[in-house]
DNA sequence: CTGAAAGCGCTTACAG
DNA sequence: CTGAAAGCGCTTACAG
């Protein structure tokens, strides 16, 4: 088991008090810089590491932050939160705060059960990465603690919410299919599902409504049932020039499907996604795509919770996080 | 801020000592069990919070676990220890612990920078998941934390490690391909990249011996360079009637690969990969593989630490975790 | 510039 | 069965 030297025992072998070697090794006034210096170096020296716990009992802080993910995003082709996990313990580190993660079981979901985490004060505040039943929400909303949802929205407004700019970057998108003669747009998603889905059809919308252009039969494609399930597409009879897929996998899927029939993409028709997610450059060809800005996503969560963390209210509120579009082989010109 | 009770509180609304109410609520003797009783339920109803950072405090330790990560293992198409991640999180729940992800950047493996959660006295010991420098592991050594090595090992055998039995697995997995009445067996794997990749090939090696199979001329193909990154396949001239490779990855490649020489898979060739992650799925045919048990090598892991933890002195060793092969369509029976 | 005292919230002997 | 005392390692007033 490790070294335990305490500041008690580097006061000691100074013929000092504790409270000098606090304020030495803390960087505070009131110790004459020589004697900071010999203090640095002899802890140096024992090899003393600062006790966070004794800090943190004193400030009634633990100085973690809980983040919260489903069990059901965590599946193997899921590994997007995982990922963005790592961006969310990252931003923590640089605010000496750490990241401990709740993988959310669904049993617990629907009872709203909170986490030990927060039964044993074990944090500060919660991060909330993907969406979760609303009912959860409210119970960590009432729990008192700081909380910050990821990468999701509901119809709430007292609680805040980053987001990727979905309906922005799928009207950008949308609006360069157009710029590239395409007339005839069909979207694949089904509108009912998440709210993701929806703001990108929402873009993809405004984009055809800009440009005069109308949403021909059948071109609002299902791509999973209530459940969440994915179903098979029932692709219209007069196929679009071009597909908007709400997210990579389904473009994937789609493509392979369009192979199937002998149509050939992009070539005889476009193809673009969202996420810029490992299905994007899996697809032969790889896909023109949108790619989320974790990092910054990430950042502004974690800023967020720790303001509120130290008291400084926030207003709460969306707020919404650009992506950018990454341009692969998928998309033909056909002006 | 949510509520701040404590013991004190409980006990000043009861007219007892803030120790019958520790005794109490955590069910220890020399309480009635009427007062535990009213104790509790008052506890309840003021919405009690136990504070793990007192007991932390006292017992010197923190109930965490540090799990490092290198940051290239973190990348796009490689969620797999992310996703491992996960489970070690659950195992340690399972103890009252829990787990600190540490990302470890190359700068800080390469000049041995241990991570700020030592420093802090935030962690009681570390889970190294994924081969990192060995001089890092010497250092995560000399802090004389507990330390278990997960996923990987060296030649140090001071450590403990939890591996999976890769060279078991493969053996069982070409036994299979033999059983299939395949003869010309290659394998794709850069033998001196991972040690996994060594074992794996081993494994492959002991089964053929055991035919007195002979590996053909050109059938140890290789498929990464010294720095990792991935090269073109070298295939033979006289082809194999099946391919092990080291990783559903690599299988991947190789059978697109395949399908642009015109070779069909299975028909013509059979192809076996090992990991069982998003590849193997992807690919037209789904693969035949080696499925991993994360759960049990986190679960060993996890105790593993925990008993270093409480100082009960443990040997250490190698401990290999079964893997399962999971069969699906690219093997051809070609008795 | 330096340090004695008190406190953060709990638990562990020990005494009654 | 119940509780006063001391201590875990730090920091924050406050006094000298």
């Amino acid at each position: 088991m490790s070294n335990n030297i305490t500041m008690k025992d580097i006061a000691n072998r100074l013929g000092v008090s504790s409270v000098t070697v606090s304020k030495a090794l803390g960087d505070k006034e009131g110790v004459s810089d020589e004697l900071k210096q010999k203090i640095k170096e002899l802890a140096q020296e024992m090899g003393y590491r600062y006790n966070t716990l004794a800090k943190a009992m004193k400030d009634g802080v633990s100085y973690n932050i809980g983040v919260i993910i489903a069990e059901r995003f965590t599946g193997m082709a899921q590994s997007f939160y995982l990922q963005f996990y790592q961006h969310v313990a990252k931003s923590l580190e640089e605010y000496q705060y750490s990241g401990i993660l709740h993988i959310l079981h669904e049993k617990d979901e629907a009872q709203q059960v909170l986490p030990r985490i927060y039964y044993e004060k074990k944090v500060d505040g919660f991060i909330v990465l993907g969406q979760l039943d609303k009912h959860y929400i409210e119970a960590l909303q009432n729990s008192g603690l700081p909380l910050v949802l990821l990468d999701f929205y509901t119809d709430k407004s007292d609680v805040d919410y980053i987001i990727t700019d979905n309906f922005y970057c799928m009207y950008e998108l949308t609006n360069y299919l157009i710029s590239n003669g395409h007339r005839h747009i069909a979207f694949v998603g089904s509108l009912y599902s998440t709210s993701s889905i929806q703001d990108r059809f929402l873009g993809y919308y405004k984009s055809m409504l800009e440009h005069r252009l109308t949403i021909g039969n059948g071109y609002v494609i299902e791509d999973r049932d209530e459940k969440g399930r994915y179903i098979d597409f029932v692709l219209p009879e007069n196929l679009p020039t071009a597909f908007v897929c709400n997210c990579d996998m389904v473009a994937f899927n789609l493509i392979n499907d369009l192979k199937k029939r002998g149509i050939k993409v992009p070539e005889e028709c476009s193809v673009v996604g969202f996420d810029n997610d490992i299905y994007s450059t899996i697809t032969e060809p790889p896909l023109t795509t949108v790619e989320v800005n974790m990092q910054e996503m990430a950042q502004t969560a974690v800023k967020k919770v720790i303001k509120k963390v130290n008291n400084k209210t926030t207003n709460a509120g969306r707020v919404l996080i650009k992506g950018k579009i990454v341009y692969r082989d998928s998309v033909q010109n056909i002006n």
